[in-house]
DNA sequence: CGTCACATTTACGTTAACGTCAAGCACTCT
DNA sequence: AGAGTGCTTGACGTTAACGTAAATGTGACG
């Protein structure tokens, strides 16, 4: 049944190798595993990460690139997980799901704004610069 | 002379002003002038805070508001001051506007991927959720 | 069996951006 | 003079997200 050629682990990870996969310090994966974002199974007293450790770990990543906090990805992990709840379960988790998109989009505006302002500002200065080059040339 | 109505100092505002007119504690005033961020005059062992420093605590507060730090802003600060500088100093000035703005927009690239990631997420939710509930429905 | 490479736990250190006392001037009002 | 209000300067405390060092374990290899 079990086929000796797919029985080459390829299910679970050691930490060393989540690290080079995922470019992160074994600190990190043992932070997140007491902050309770990761959840690696053992083998003794080894690590070994399931595919679903690697999921939920680049859901992780890609929320930090947002500037989320790692309370904040716990709850909208929760969110990812726990979809087969109860019903006011899936509503409270919704509800947090809608509040964090307001805010994603608020954020997207302010930073459009800010880019715009930026721009602006470079534009202005670089025309100074160009006018400074035409006075002080021949 | 000294006119006791418009006397009223409109110039410059107390400490105690500036934290009820933009919301900040004494105490972040403080810190930003002692990472001089902010140079208010003394009058005696007080401080007063004139127009310049107001106008450079709104841009400190809108550049908090996109995640910049303190250090990042200070930068930013001394390229709305200094574009009366030399050439060299206005070049690398633009160099570090233009590496901010390419990291904004970076920023905001992803933002957008998240937003419709989390949208789509929620969509699919929801119409989880109203499965469930024409299952629950007589 | 010794040692090497990699793993583990424990625990203190670090940075940013302030918060929170504590102790003491400086005016003003009574 | 005493009390009150507002400001001042230290200086230690706090949170997040790990870094870093120390001591120990453990499985494979020569």
């Amino acid at each position: 049944m079990t086929n000796p050629v797919t029985m080459t682990n390829t299910e679970t990870m050691t930490i060393r190798q989540m690290c080079d996969t995922y470019d992160v310090t074994p600190r990190t994966l043992r932070f997140y595993e007491a902050k309770e974002l990761l959840s690696p199974i053992r083998q003794g007293t080894r690590r070994l990460f399931t595919r679903t450790d690697r999921a939920r770990l680049q859901l992780i990543l890609r929320g930090k690139r947002f500037g989320f906090s790692l309370e904040d990805i716990r709850q909208l992990l929760d969110m990812y997980d726990r979809n087969g709840s109860n019903e006011a379960q899936m509503t409270r988790t919704f509800d947090l799901a809608r509040q964090r998109l307001a805010q994603m989009q608020a954020q997207r505006a302010e930073l459009d704004t800010a880019i715009a302002e930026l721009a602006a500002q470079l534009a202005e200065g670089e025309a100074a610069l160009a006018a400074f080059r035409r006075d002080s040339a021949a």
